[in-house]
RNA sequence: GCGGGGGUAGCCAAGUGGUCAAAGGCGGCAGGCUCAAGACCUGCUCUCGAAGGAGUCCGCCGGUUCGAAUCCGGCCCCCCGCACCA
């Protein structure tokens, strides 16, 4: 297999032209200032960020074309855990990472030695030195990336504009401190994320009430539970009789839970002494304790249901209102009576009816699990709080739970505990993980009504393609609540006014794109000597840089900064994964609406499907990619382009499978044969007279159409029309006799934001000077269209199936021999003498292609009248 | 559960009221070129048909309409996101 258009990159590479890059230069010509995500440099590159970064590439080659000055920059994200998570796992040993990293990755032991056992060494690795790594693929791709602004987000200048960032917004009041509930492991004294986990991925934590019953001893019991409406209901009290219950102090309180839960109280805020008074559920039974609400006893019973493990152990009983209680209270044979205290319009007690109906017989059938669920929901979305309920009485359910809750709350009646809503929750190094609450944790403030109001109506001023992901933007900004900012571990910016915490990765980026607009400059400051009054200038133009300069800092320099930035910003694109609009896409908006006026906000925004490779998702972890050095080794330059490129629109989803790839990326080769053996024609006098008018006719729609799609974004419907429609008109000029090929100049142009490299080697190939990609774009030219060159060749290619139907059928089961066709041709048609010049013309290719003689009348006395513009068509 | 997207021929994928048996690509088949293979070129690729026609077809079921892949209602199935994580 050949690499058809790699030779020409590296010949670049090697004459030192910016490693196949373009410098954006500031021409005063219109801008065009278009980024796609950072990568995150932790492995190989592989043929889905292939595509994430080609898109935009193309746009931005047209764009140039189009006489812009574009800026089309990349830099890397080094922020968070996972690669300081590699080397861990690399120091540590873990053979299964080793594997990947050798048979996946394939690093050698001695780079892994050399090069991985240090974060940053780590991402430079796969940045710079990897032949599977993103520079190496990013050049091989021919991205026309200006590498001049490359850097990444642990540059020291790059920190000092985080932290000017946040602290404008902490300035402004949209970050601040908060507490909340995380997975968290004991064993690693750590929060843990998702993908942490060995199980229980995707679990989400449960806030349960803890109601206080007061014992006769003054001890509290508090009774967990997700449904705190529901206390008017209770009956009684349950305990597991067969478990261990401890009397432990919290704060000022003694309180009667389980073991388990003992141990999860002080990862949840609260003060709990440690005791060792343990009490068997069984001596439990018979205590009473005091409804706080209604201030009625109500007794301890035993039930087995009760999992000391979920909660605290004591649970409030509800037969009205939950099938196990109702059960458990039969088991018993008790006699007391359920309280109803919530009505379904129109029927009677569910709790009781599904118990009938899915005839469940004690507390151990299976069949409590799925009848709770169905009463929980259909009280909760349709139920009210009954008439006689104090201060309730009518409220929807859904809404008098919170209100109770914070009545509870507020009153001391109750407490709250966090539970994961599936079990085990594991975490990597085994241990289970608990809910701890985090208390000092910093928020950005999304929940912010102002703040959020503003990116709401931005919305509807910024392009989104598709435009479907505005409902997306919409519905996201409807629940997105305040963001926890900051993590103790990792790679990124301290927070400034507290620096035990590290900005979190998501949040340390959503204003990256305008320090692309600055890295040269920057790149020049002693970090040191930049602080807010520095970024104040280049970011808002505040201050004076004369004064500045006294820090240390030249002062051309911060004026080109501000002037480059002036120059670029706002971003006129953004490309990035669609399963980023819950987050940094979100957040960049947010960023750049609290921090600049809404001019410079990114104008918009594209959105990329899902990859596949093979129909399996992409996962380096199980070894399913296709490496983009390998791509490129297998499919060419040009070739990958191409069929990455043709495979879908940008946001849709795609299936990368490499069989197809082969065959389809042929192309390449394809055109350059047809584009090689096409200037050796001979004139040739059997070309019709309309030919040549046609070939620039049909060209000429092409130049439209891709045009017309690129504006859109539309690149797959961009490279039909650039590439495979000329080509394919080409191939028909060629056959119908044409001899020269006056649209090739254009063409070539017109695929080179495509196919860059194979539209150099032809621009050479046809004795060219200089390259393509500084030539302007085609631009649709409506004084070539020639209708009737076009419908006469349409009137051909029409007749010439209708011809085929025909023989197929009549010759069905014969031999062709001596068979001729004859087209009669009406003698009354207008445009007679137009249908007889056009069909004689395509004569040649008829009989070559039929293998017969045919024969073009006009008239005859047949039984059916020909049509005009309809001919006859006879075998015989 | 909530929200977003989707189900079109062997596969991928265009297609938003008639011009649709449905573009294009891949695969398959046949022919050409070639010593041969690859590449390249041409044609065929739902069923029936001795004349350009007919039938069936776009996840399933109904409906609107002279006419539905396309519009409306219901159902089934698939993918993605639901947060402290890049």
């Amino acid at each position: 297999m050949g690499c058809y258009s790699t030779p020409i990159t590296i010949s670049k590479i090697l004459n030192g032209m910016h490693i196949g890059g373009v410098v954006a230069t500031q021409d005063q010509n219109e801008k065009f200032f278009i980024t796609v995500a950072w990568p995150y440099p932790s492995g190989a590159m592989h043929i889905g960020h292939a595509r994430t970064y080609l898109i935009p590439d193309i746009v931005a080659r047209w764009k140039r074309m189009m006489g812009y000055d574009v800026l089309f920059p990349m830099g890397f994200h080094l922020t968070g855990t996972p690669i300081v998570g590699s080397v861990e796992r690399i120091k540590s040993k873990d053979q299964s990472y080793l594997k990947l990293l050798k048979e996946v990755f394939e690093v050698s032991e001695e780079d892994i030695k050399r090069r991985l056992e240090d974060p940053e060494s780590f991402a430079r690795y796969f940045i710079d030195e990897s032949p599977l790594g993103y520079k190496k693929g990013m050049v091989g791709l021919s991205l026309s990336i200006d590498w001049n602004r490359e850097c990444t987000s642990i540059d020291p200048q790059y920190k000092r504009m985080v932290e000017w960032q946040f602290r404008k917004l902490y300035e402004k009041g949209l970050v601040r401190k908060g507490k909340h509930p995380v997975k968290f492991c004991p064993n690693d004294d750590n929060p843990v994320t998702d993908h942490d986990l060995l199980e229980g991925e995707g679990v989400g934590i449960a806030e349960f009430t803890l109601i206080k019953y007061r014992g006769e001893d003054g001890a509290i019991f508090p009774a967990a539970t997700l449904r705190p409406e529901t206390i008017f209901g209770v009956t009684n009290l349950w305990v597991n009789p067969n478990v261990s219950y401890l009397k432990v102090k919290v704060g000022e309180e003694n309180w009667i839970v389980s073991e388990e839960c003992a141990k999860k109280l002080p990862f949840q805020g609260k003060n709990v002494s440690a005791s060792t008074k343990k009490i068997s559920g069984g001596k439990l039974v018979g205590r009473s304790a005091t409804n706080p609400v209604t201030g009625k006893a109500v007794e301890i019973l035993p039930a087995k249901f009760v999992d000391p493990g979920n909660g605290t152990g004591v649970v409030g009983s509800v037969p009205a209102h939950a099938p196990y209680d109702y059960m458990a209270l039969k088991d018993l044979g008790s006699d007391i009576e359920p309280i109803d205290v919530i009505e379904v319009h129109g029927r009677g007690n569910a709790t009781e009816e599904l118990i009938a109906e899915l005839k469940i017989k004690s507390q151990h059938s299976e069949k409590l699990e799925e009848a709770t669920k169905k009463v929980y929901k259909l009280e909760f979305s349709s139920g009210v709080m009954a008439s006689n309920i104090p201060g309730y009485g009518g409220k929807r359910v859904s809404k008098a739970k919170d209100e109770i809750k914070a009545e509870l709350l507020e009153n001391n009646f109750a407490d709250v505990m966090w539970e994961f809503d599936e079990k085990p929750v594991q975490c990597r190094c085994g241990a289970e993980c608990v809910v701890k609450l985090v208390e000092d944790q910093w928020f950005l403030r999304y929940s912010d009504g102002e703040w959020k109001e503003k990116v709401e109506r931005y919305l509807d001023e910024l392009e989104l393609i598709p435009k479907e992901s505005k409902e997306y933007f919409r519905n996201i900004l409807s629940w997105l609540e305040d963001w926890p900012c900051t993590r103790k571990v990792g790679l990124g910016t301290k927070l400034p006014w507290d620096d035990k915490w590290i900005i979190e990765s998501l949040s340390d980026s959503t204003i990256y794109m305008a320090y692309y607009t600055i890295v040269p400059y920057t790149k020049e400051m002693d970090p040191e000597a930049i602080d807010d009054e520095v970024y104040d200038y280049i970011l808002m133009g505040k201050g004076d840089p004369k004064e500045l300069s006294e820090k240390g800092l030249d002062e051309k320099l911060l004026k080109k900064a501000r002037e480059s930035f002036v120059y670029w910003y706002p971003l006129d694109v953004r490309y990035s994964a669609n399963e980023l609009i819950p987050n940094h896409l979100t957040f960049m908006l947010y960023h750049h609406l609290a921090l600049f006026p809404k001019e410079l906000a990114p104008q918009g925004i594209v959105t990329f499907g899902m990859g596949v490779l093979e129909g399996r998702k992409m996962s380096s972890s199980r070894g399913n990619i296709y490496p983009i050095s390998k791509a490129i080794e297998e499919l060419g330059t040009d070739g990958t382009r191409y069929y990455l490129t043709c495979l879908s629109e940008p946001w849709q989803d795609f299936d990368f499978r490499r069989g197809q790839a082969l065959t389809t990326s042929r192309i390449i080769e394809r055109i350059r044969t047809a584009v090689k053996n096409g200037l050796k024609f001979e004139p040739n006098e059997h070309k019709p007279e309309w030919m040549d008018r046609w070939l620039l006719s049909v060209f000429q729609r092409n130049v439209e159409e891709a045009n017309r799609t690129l504006a859109i974004y539309q690149t797959r419907k961009g490279i039909l029309s650039a590439v495979d429609e000329p080509f394919r008109n080409l191939r028909w000029y060629l056959r119908r006799g044409g001899d020269r090929i006056e649209i090739l100049e254009d063409w070539i142009k017109l695929m080179d934001p495509f196919l860059p490299n194979l539209a150099e080697e032809l621009w050479e190939l046809i004795g060219k000077d200089g390259e393509v990609e500084r030539e302007s774009y085609p631009e649709f030219d409506s004084s070539s269209l020639d209708e009737d060159a076009e419908s006469r060749e349409k009137f051909i290619q029409d007749m010439m199936e209708d011809i085929a139907k025909i023989v197929a059928v009549a010759l069905r089961k014969k031999k062709k021999d001596e068979k001729k066709i004859r087209v009669v041709i009406a003698e009354n048609g207008e445009g007679k003498e137009w249908e007889r010049e056009t069909l004689k013309s395509a004569i040649p290719i008829y009989e070559e292609r039929f293998g017969m003689g045919i024969k073009v009348e006009e008239g005859g006395k047949e039984t059916k009248e020909p049509l005009p513009g309809r001919p006859a068509i006879y075998i015989e």
